[in-house]
DNA sequence: ATATAATTAGTCAATATTGACTATATTAGG
DNA sequence: CCTAATATAGTCAATATTGACTAATTATAT
């Protein structure tokens, strides 16, 4: 239900269409969801039939009508609802991009530690993109600031493990 | 690639069949990836279909038989491959959990305070549970490691938060 | 002025995921 | 010894996801 909620959250703001949603998630929200756009028009429909939203159809002279999507009570009870499940519990993160640490041991060391210095490069770069980022509005930015955390976390993880490989190598 | 990536790791180190795997992967590898039984099962079934694995028929007296995988020398070609692409790029976690962040500000600051208590203790409470694992062998290790870190740099952060709001309220 | 590229808005068929079901084997309890 | 519960192994139909396509509008360069 996180997609929904967050769809919810952004429609109780103003009144929106997908494709306008979909720009929005993707441009500032990567570090929460990964939502394609056909999905999102999927989810719309959805939360349509089950009454947590309307749509309308808005037609501008010449342009072709878009679906204007607009949160209904039943909506807003939803999304309150979906809000305090949301933040009153912990889901285990799944770090899919790890799974070749399973497999670490498979590598001669120094290929290994030259694989991760790497990773480390890629890392810092995206640690990058977070650190100078414009100060966002309101919640959001309690949203940037746990990314950076979790970036500059991940950062010190793989510092110390990358050490580890280079005193073995001697 | 990931997923594939795991299967053919798994595979790699001795045959086994497709019930097997999944309960392996589901049994010691969550902070990994969450793969279901049907899916898994799919994904052999294309693996084996591009030339990765090759299938046999196990029956063993008066149980129904079972479909047994083991890696072929492509699929061994492109674990090689698969690893190394995955441990040399860092690719960003998507933590679709705190959705409910971007929208804390919906809520007044004692209900978001306790909401966000709850979360902390649903956060111990998985970390409990990582502090005392049981030691694993080769490269499991590091991955539970990075998950301990994680959970730990996460319950920082939320404790972090938590007090800026208990200021705040006074 | 006009072809070319980029942006806006959405749809759809192909593919992937998963909850629910089938079916046999083994273990546990009375 | 019989029954219920659990474990093993897999399938399938319903649902969800997404890459590729359509089609109009606006901006850009020539």
């Amino acid at each position: 239900m996180e997609r929904e909620l967050l769809l919810l959250g952004l429609l109780r703001q103003q009144d929106m269409h997908g494709y306008e949603l979909h720009e929005f998630i993707n441009g500032n929200m990567t570090s929460l969801i990964d939502l394609k756009r056909p999905t999102a028009y999927h989810l719309l429909d959805k939360m349509e039939q089950r009454g947590w939203l309307h749509s309308r159809e808005e037609e501008d002279s010449n342009r072709p009508t878009r679906t204007v999507y607009e949160i209904t009570e039943e909506g807003e009870a939803t999304f309150q609802r979906l809000l305090r499940e949301n933040l009153a519990s912990y889901i285990q993160t799944v770090f899919t991009g790890n799974i070749g640490l399973a497999f670490l041991d498979m590598l001669a060391k120094d290929e290994a530690l030259s694989l991760l210095q790497q990773r480390q490069k890629s890392l810092n770069e995206q640690l990058a993109l977070y650190e100078n980022a414009p100060t966002h509005k309101g919640s959001m930015s309690f949203v940037i600031e746990h990314q950076q955390h979790h970036l500059r976390s991940e950062a010190k993880w793989l510092a110390s493990l990358i050490e580890r490989f280079q005193q073995e190598i001697d």
